[in-house]
DNA sequence: CAAGCCGGTAACTAAACAGTTACTTGATGA
DNA sequence: TCATCAAGTAACTGTTTAGTTACCGGCTTG
């Protein structure tokens, strides 16, 4: 009875491994681990993401992804974070008031939509987010300062552009965020039922041209005097 | 050794029901499930809906469900295209073309909003279905040509706002409609991690109220000459 | 130079899950 | 008045899943 089954209860010993280790390389298993994750909670959400599909995508395995990140969920509110750290890096190299205030608006809308264009996982994450009315992002402490500078240098430019006479007073610095990304967002995340019921490519690289330059357009439109 | 469990690999005899049966009503139970099944779906996507919840939701079981669905896919596909259906129905009872075009685009942008706000199931919807490339609406035959409609009526109210010299030449219903749905899209659905990012909640009635004037006035500002 | 810690492997487990089966109940029409 | 079929119940099953445990081995340090 030393085979495997049919002792009820008690543990048995387990064959020793005979493969060969890999070579140890803590923070390579760690970055591996964070962005299988985050491909793996793009494609199929919180609710989809298989633990196992992350640790094999990772070449490595579930204790790893437990030792690292302690569970599924504290994993996920890392992707999250690391996705939003991303973008609000990459904005702030911009220095959208270092032109005028129309090049800078323009600009904030023009880097806005490329990067969700490169980056389709970062909005698959806001959308598994948003399912879960913020769930996890709620308990992000690092993430609430990230973005105030995003408003006041948006703020900044706005006022510049109503002191130059070329903004109407009522520009407000959310709402026009919101717009650019509004436009941006909607046009990709929903690209694939939109393409279906309006039979029409909206991936092709004429439609995304011609969305890109109409984005722009409307966000100027909304604030010009 | 008549009690339950212990007799490996044979099925033993169930013991019947003793409860009273409620009142038959195929239609009544089949629409219960439907409802319960939007709304489970709306709140967990289609990886994290569980058949059993929808089950216990619509007061019925799971045979039921399988009776009349066939599977967990096909229900939900089901619940998609009644969603689309109900969005769709609604607007064309709107007539767009009876008044002024700046009207007709101010009503449309006006319904679309409101639709969104009181039907947040249907956004949780669409956004899990693109989460998945749309593998399941792309399957549905009933839903191609109820879109036609929309944007040919969209396309004689643009036209004759040309002709009126209102509207810009370059004024494309495709656009147009998808300015005002990303707009209001983005807004709800995003709800939860923009109000919780820019701490300011996004869904106060004022602020509400404050979208929609915006929706109304960036979509005609994009058109109107 | 050995002891123990840290990075790593793979088998294991309890619970949850989609889907099935065995059976009951009520209505209908021949 | 009974055969038949549709509506309904609840227990069951095989598989998948998140999370755990037993064990291994190289590197560092006392």
């Amino acid at each position: 009875m030393n085979d495997s089954g049919g002792n009820n209860g008690k543990k048995q010993a387990r064959r020793p491994s005979t493969e060969r280790t890999a070579q140890r390389d803590p923070e390579r298993t760690r970055a591996a681990i964070l962005e299988a994750a985050t491909r793996e909670f793009a494609e199929n959400g919180m609710g989809g993401a298989r633990v196992d599909a992350i640790a094999e995508r990772a070449g490595t395995n579930k204790r790893m992804l437990y030792h690292y990140f302690g569970d599924k969920e504290q994993l996920y509110l890392k992707v999250l974070e690391e996705a939003y750290v991303g973008i609000r890096t990459a904005e702030r190299a911009l220095h959208i008031g270092d032109r005028s205030p129309e090049e800078g608006i323009s600009e904030l809308a023009l880097f806005t939509w490329r990067y969700f264009l490169q980056h389709p996982e970062f909005l698959s994450l806001l959308g598994t987010e948003n399912l879960h009315r913020a769930r996890w992002l709620r308990q992000s402490v690092r993430l609430k300062e990230l973005h105030s500078h995003l408003i006041g240098e948006l703020s900044e430019v706005l006022e510049q552009g109503k002191k130059q006479g070329v903004f109407v007073e009522t520009a407000d610095p959310l709402h026009v965020y919101l717009t650019i990304a509004s436009l941006g967002y909607f046009y990709l995340s929903n690209q694939y039922t939109l393409s279906t019921i309006f039979g029409r490519d909206l991936i092709e690289p004429a439609n995304l041209n011609a969305w890109e330059s109409h984005i722009v357009h409307v966000t100027l439109a909304s604030i010009k005097r």
